[in-house]
DNA sequence: CCTCACATTGACCGATCTGTAAATATTCTT
DNA sequence: AAGAATATTTACAGATCGGTCAATGTGAGG
């Protein structure tokens, strides 16, 4: 199988898992909606939690750089930048198909401490923290750190009232709140 | 079987869902841990997601209840229960066996927008912005819907993030935004 | 003590779970 | 084109899933 196969098969894996969940899919769906049988699939991932783990790195990837591009496109300070993510997280809120984060759900389904699913998860959230924090401190902000896990909280809790209530507003409320902390 | 064994099942149920996830545990568990035989859960419970759904309203009950009472230990206003909340948090997040909103992992595992586990778990959010909204409004804030929004939002991420780091951290973290959301 | 209603049980059902083995296509090298 | 190496498939294994049934245990009323 080609790195070309090899990606669209974790790229179709996440839509399914992002749609159904991880314990609640089995590795026959995922067969039958990639079209690759089970045992190419384990030719590659020698356990389902493996496959997971791919799925949540290609996850992290598109995730940051979409909303870290769609944050420059919006705003052109770093404050502004920060601001501008609440925006980005609204249009996410209103897509078709929003399931709410990625990493939250894996968390919450492999929530053993020392499980590879839940650090990577929460290594994600790390990253996005940093970002935050280089942004905070472009912008002359003191304790940058401090402001970036207060957003992070933000962000987090933002999206998980949106996932349950169906609602994009929370973005709005986040912003609220965030423009502010910035202030 | 009476009411009193019928509530103990549904308590140790949530424990072991808790613990153990939802998806995760199955019937065969459920009813070794619990002591009773799948025969009798399922002549109390038609499917395992009514005794969810039993277990889901017995947490909503015990997480409120005890929400807001350590609130009205640690603070006399309203204002200052509102922020004393983030202090009960801590407390939460500190005790042995936290692990994270089993609202927001019912949510999680079971996101069908129509799904009866899901509108339940959205329900519980609901009820605490009742309580803060009458909160804020004891406490003379002008918009005190908005407001209690704001804290649902700064609590859920709180949760979600001390859940994922096994770190208390962001109660305190939280607070100091709803702090000055609050003056 | 006997009977009847009910609570509870171990065994079981078909479906589905993760993961694998043997057999078949396909590709690459020479 | 021949043969080695690699991909892929179908079929299946053993365990577990949610849920059920026939049989047993239990307690109250006569």
């Amino acid at each position: 199988m080609s790195r070309n196969k090899r990606d669209d098969l974790i790229r179709n894996a996440l839509k399914i898992f992002y749609r159904n969940g991880f314990n609640a899919t089995g590795m026959d769906l995922v067969a039958k909606e990639t079209g690759v049988s089970k045992t190419s699939i384990y030719k590659h991932f020698r356990t389902k939690d493996e496959l997971i783990l791919a799925v949540l790195r290609l996850r992290d990837e598109d995730f940051r750089n979409w909303l870290f591009r769609r944050m420059e496109e919006l705003a052109d300070s770093p404050a502004g930048q920060l601001l501008a993510m609440f925006d980005a997280l609204e249009e996410w809120f209103e897509a078709d198909g929003f399931q709410g984060c990625m990493f939250i759900k894996a968390s919450a389904e492999f929530q053993d401490k020392d499980d590879a699913i839940n650090r990577q998860s929460y290594a994600h959230k790390e990253l996005l923290v940093d970002h935050f924090a280089r942004l905070a401190e472009a912008s002359g902000h003191e304790s940058p750190r401090a402001l970036a896990r207060e957003l992070l909280i933000l962000k987090e809790g933002a999206i998980v009232i949106a996932a349950m209530s169906h609602n994009p507003a929370p973005a709005r409320e986040a912003k609220a709140i965030a423009a502010r902390i910035l202030g």
